[in-house]
DNA sequence: ACATTATTTAGCTAATGTGTTAAATAGTTA
DNA sequence: TAACTATTTAACACATTAGCTAAATAATGT
């Protein structure tokens, strides 16, 4: 599977789109991030999973825990890159100066 | 469903990624459309059902045939509020410079 | 009115994705 | 080694999704 389909099949769903803003934060092991959900270890440990198999994240372990940490320019780059794949340039440019109206 | 929610879902499947890009050259019938993907008009007509509901494309009807284009606005700015809500700013910052490394 | 072309809607099937619980793995501590 | 904590993997159920064919809708032309 190419790697931008990974990025774009990661982002949709609303769980995961929520993990990557926490970690945003900062590093933070697997259960910090399942006790913010309602669902349980498991189903979030592939969430994670699946944004690692994305390179959305990485992982560490220590100890027992293993810390998730957010890879914002991997995000920056699959998002800006298909921004300007189907945006006219014009637009891309209007979003690069922060004057989005 | 919240609207980028909507955005992202539509975004997680290829053939309606390779929509928005063949709808970047200018707007095309939903026939136009279909001859270009090894499937079915049907199921390319839900495709741009989806796209639609995302507002990502318009329609406009002109005879016989339906037209479609791209609102690259709308997907400039759901993509940009979600790097924003995600990435530090400093890579914003960075990905708007277009000194994407 | 009838036939033709373009597109969508309906109904169905197969594949994929997300959730659960139970069991396995990894590391720590007594 | 045994017990404990953190996390993942396995196996299964349920929901969602994308594809197909057939039928419906819309506009045009005869």
């Amino acid at each position: 599977m190419r790697q931008a389909a990974r990025v774009f099949g990661a982002l949709a769903d609303p769980t995961r789109r929520e993990i990557l803003q926490i970690l945003k934060r900062g590093e933070r092991s697997a259960g910090e991030i399942a006790s913010r959900f309602p669902v349980s270890a498991p189903s979030i440990s592939r969430h994670l999973a699946i944004l690692k198999a994305a390179d959305l994240v990485l992982e560490r372990r220590e100890g027992n825990r293993i810390f998730y940490r957010l890879v914002p320019e991997r995000l920056a780059h699959a998002l800006g890159d298909f921004l300007s794949a189907v945006c006219p340039t014009q637009i891309v440019r209007r979003l690069r100066k922060g004057t989005n109206p």
